[in-house]
DNA sequence: CAGAATATCCTAAAGGTATTAGGTTTTCAA
DNA sequence: TTGAAAACCTAATACCTTTAGGATATTCTG
């Protein structure tokens, strides 16, 4: 590799990454992360296709550390357990990286997504179910109602949702995973009505 | 009044939520906005704020229909009956205006926040659940839960998160739905473990 | 090791969006 | 009718993004 201040995508992302925790998701660009190299914003261009190759990247980084964090929560755990492990990391994995956090949400083509490290977690909620004994059909199902659970609570909690500082967010947080606890174990026939 | 194009707040935000919906909530700018009605871009200062307050105000008419939608569902209806008819409302406003339903998630300072619509669809949540019976200190849990819910999934389908086209989004929404009422009818003692 | 190939970084230029500071014209009301 | 207020404009500034093409350093290769 050559040049004089020894730019890498690498770097570049780990930088995106920092800065979007420190000064939100929305606040990283190209000229800032330019400027944070003290390196002209063309330069960047070497190494990202684009401003929308760096928030993809950004995104896959998150999705990819997510991931890694759930794995490492529901090792050697499992049903009840792992559920809750897995669903802690999420949520304090948003709570140290709310800019990291944002960048997991940021909208991916489908296939980009497809080998991003989000079918990992959709894969670890699959096997975190089978604990629970599901009907197979009913497994696509569960996967995605606990996905929206996790993705909604988050998302409010962190945008301030309902950070009024009255009702302990601890307090929802802990009755949201006993639901999900009592939901698995109850899961509903396939009769449900519209 | 005066002026050649007969500009008003009202509609620069009417031709924004279009906007959104048929070319995306971020698509919508103040520059693209003066040129939907063939006027410079300053004059547009003589009835916005500015950009964030476009974006805000859109917000708010997003989260004023969607409140407005609600409240029709609900009317006449009560516990089960209101919980699906409110969901389904939400569900449906979210893929008939893609673009405001984005623009209903933009985030809101406290203050604007607690001015908004947004309350009165928690409150909406609140009537509706009187008819499950919860304690008193499980309201606000059990309001968080459902918000939570509807946030996520609605924002994980319209991503097309789960459009795989190959298992129906429809079932997983009413699977969704009946383990909603599920959770409400046993919603768990204050016991919960982390 | 010399020269070629390549990667890195730069200058320059163009185009888009946002914002502010002024003017000019239109409208309305006293 | 005339003057204030509102609506709209020009002009200028400031970012951010992207492309084109040039210069320099590194690395590969013979």
């Amino acid at each position: 590799m050559a040049g004089r201040a020894g730019l890498t995508a690498q770097k570049l992302i780990q930088a995106g990454a920092e800065m979007a925790d420190d000064l939100g998701f929305e606040q990283v660009t190209l000229s800032a992360l330019a400027r944070r190299f003290d390196v002209k914003v063309a330069s960047l261009y070497s190494h990202l296709k684009n401003s929308e190759d760096l928030k993809v990247r950004l995104a896959l980084l998150a999705l990819d550390e997510l991931a890694n964090c759930a794995g490492e929560a529901i090792a050697g755990r499992s049903g009840k357990d792992a559920l809750f492990a897995l669903a802690n990391a999420y949520r304090h994995y948003g709570q140290a990286h709310p800019g990291r956090f944002v960048a997991a949400r940021y909208p991916l083509s489908d296939e980009i997504a497809a080998a991003s490290s989000g079918v990992k977690l959709s894969r670890m909620l699959g096997a975190l179910l089978r604990a629970y004994g599901l009907a197979d059909a009913e497994q696509t199902h569960a996967i995605r109602f606990l996905g929206s659970v996790f993705l909604g609570y988050t998302t409010l909690e962190s945008a301030g949702g309902f950070a009024h500082g009255d009702v302990a967010a601890q307090a929802s947080w802990e009755r949201t995973l006993a639901v999900l606890d009592l939901s698995l174990r109850h899961w509903p026939p396939s009769s449900a009505a519209v």
